[in-house]
RNA sequence: GGAGGAAUACCCAAGUGGUUGAAGGGAUCGGUCUUGAAAACCGACAGGACGUGCAAGCGUCGCAAGGGUUCGAAUCCCUUUUCCUCCGCCA
């Protein structure tokens, strides 16, 4: 959520950073006239309510003196409708206010780069050289059905479409992926392990922004319209600090946490139809940091190299791009992708997504901190980025370590987690 | 799922309609004392949001959350959430 006040006061260059993202943002105007008349009626109506505290106080002390209170309680009526009547107009009015500012996205950094699509984002790195082969590479799909790695049919069959499971090695490298992504963030780089609940409620959907405006987009529990699969590990980690303040002292601070995520992928029909590139659920590690804001830039930084490190250690080519304006996440202020190569897609395809929320996240969460035991809260920065998308790597594994006769080379920091085994076949 | 009980500050805790605009204790911070520390003593210590003002300040709201009753609510009523105890069920 922007800040309010940050909004009134300067309109003109939110309305500008606003129009750098797709969309049509002119409703906005019509937050300037709601927001003056909500600061006109508070004035009166706190006037009167002063009145009536005073009046009150009055009455209280007339009452212990014995002395006659109706001159007090006449003076009163008159008052009293006249604030029902306002403060009922000001708690309209704050609820229109706080919808569209629920439905406003964040303001893009300043320094991210302009563009309308993913064709403007910026390749920023490349590590590695796309994977040659001296035969013809099969997809993943092809692979995981000749070594019996996957079943789609009897997914579709138990559950639906964009489902999978993972059988025999193929399950117990989708295991090792995770168990070796949560070590790698543990033991080398910082990250404190959670594992949270899959399902939470509106107001973690809230927080982290996938409501009001993308309900859609989630899979909503039956029996409790409150309830929500998570479609990230963002939600329930980031709302782990919902309504508190921080000590300043404790930041930054990073978590990473396992969760299978649950999309409902409703306006992608017909992409990414074959493989387990795009399912209605897939496993992911997922990295959140909280940070002061002088520090969050930096942070984003690490966080990006943290989940591209396991890609290093995985011997998979990628490249980091900078996501232009345009092609922004709703919550996100600046955002890297990571790409890791796809022999099946000849290109290279998301495989983490690492973005600075700056404070947006942070103030519909109400996740605060303070620089010194005296001092002023401040809204603390969110960050989050997959560290990685687990279903994606394994598919980036078995497409680029696949061998001529068929079988899957396993790369070598993950044999140890694999009971040893050099080869799938 | 059924029956009870509870929710006040960092912690413990008083408080059942009108100087409670929240007692007391502990912890914490500052000070006196001390070579230093402890103890003792003195002082500070209910947050935060919003509004208004150049500012000092003032005002509104605030005792789990949200409503309501009342001139006035931590205190009465309703709803919700969380926790505890017992019973049932269950991995």
């Amino acid at each position: 959520m922007l800040d309010q006040k940050f909004v009134r006061e300067n309109f003109a260059e939110v309305k500008e950073r606003l129009s750098l993202r797709n969309g049509d943002f002119s409703y906005l105007d019509n937050f300037l006239k709601l927001d003056e008349e909500r600061r006109k009626i508070i004035v009166e109506v706190e006037e009167l309510k002063a009145r009536k505290n005073a009046i009150s106080k009055q009455i209280g002390i007339y009452k212990r003196e014995n002395k006659d209170v109706t001159p007090l309680l006449e003076e009163m009526d008159l008052d009293d409708d006249r604030i029902k009547t306002l403060d009922e107009r000001l708690r309209d009015l704050e609820e229109e206010i706080k919808l569209i500012m629920l439905n406003t996205p964040n303001l893009p950094n300043k320094n991210v780069p302009r563009g309308t699509s993913s064709e403007d984002n910026v390749e920023i790195r490349r590590w590695g050289e796309p994977t040659k082969f001296t035969f013809t590479p099969k997809p993943h799909w092809d692979l995981a059905e000749t070594l019996d790695l996957i079943d789609f049919e009897r997914a579709g069959k138990i559950t639906g479409s964009r489902f999978a499971i993972y059988k025999k090695l193929g399950a117990k490298l989708e295991r090792a992926l995770i168990t070796f992504m949560l070590d790698v963030h543990t033991q080398l780089h910082g990250y404190e392990e959670q594992l949270p609940p899959v399902i939470v409620n509106r107001d973690s959907m809230t927080g982290t922004g996938q409501l009001p405006k993308f309900e859609e987009e989630a899979f909503k529990l039956y029996n409790n319209q409150n309830y929500f699969l998570v479609p990230t590990a963002e939600v329930p980690v980031t709302n782990y600090y919902r309504n508190e303040i921080l000590n300043g002292d404790d930041l930054p601070i990073s978590f990473c946490a396992y969760t299978p995520c649950f999309r409902a992928e409703a306006g992608a029909a017909g992409r990414d139809t074959r493989g387990i590139i795009r399912q209605h659920q897939f496993n992911k590690v997922e990295l959140v940091k909280f940070a002061k804001p002088e520090e969050s830039y930096d942070c984003l930084e690490q966080l990006t190299r943290d989940a591209e490190h396991i890609l290093q250690l995985l011997e998979l080519p990628y490249r980091v791009v900078e996501l232009c304006a345009g092609d922004l996440g709703f919550s996100s202020a600046k955002t890297y992708d990571i790409e890791v190569w796809l022999p099946s897609y000849n290109d290279y395809k998301e495989i983490s997504s690492c973005s600075n929320f700056e404070d947006y996240q942070a103030r519909r969460a109400n996740i605060r901190f303070r620089r010194a035991p005296k001092a002023k809260p401040e809204f603390v920065h969110t960050l989050n980025g997959s560290g990685l998308a687990v279903g994606r790597t394994w598919a980036a594994i078995v497409e680029n370590y696949q061998q001529e006769d068929g079988s899957i080379l396993i790369p070598k920091v993950l044999r140890p987690y694999m009971g040893g085994l050099e080869y799938i076949r």
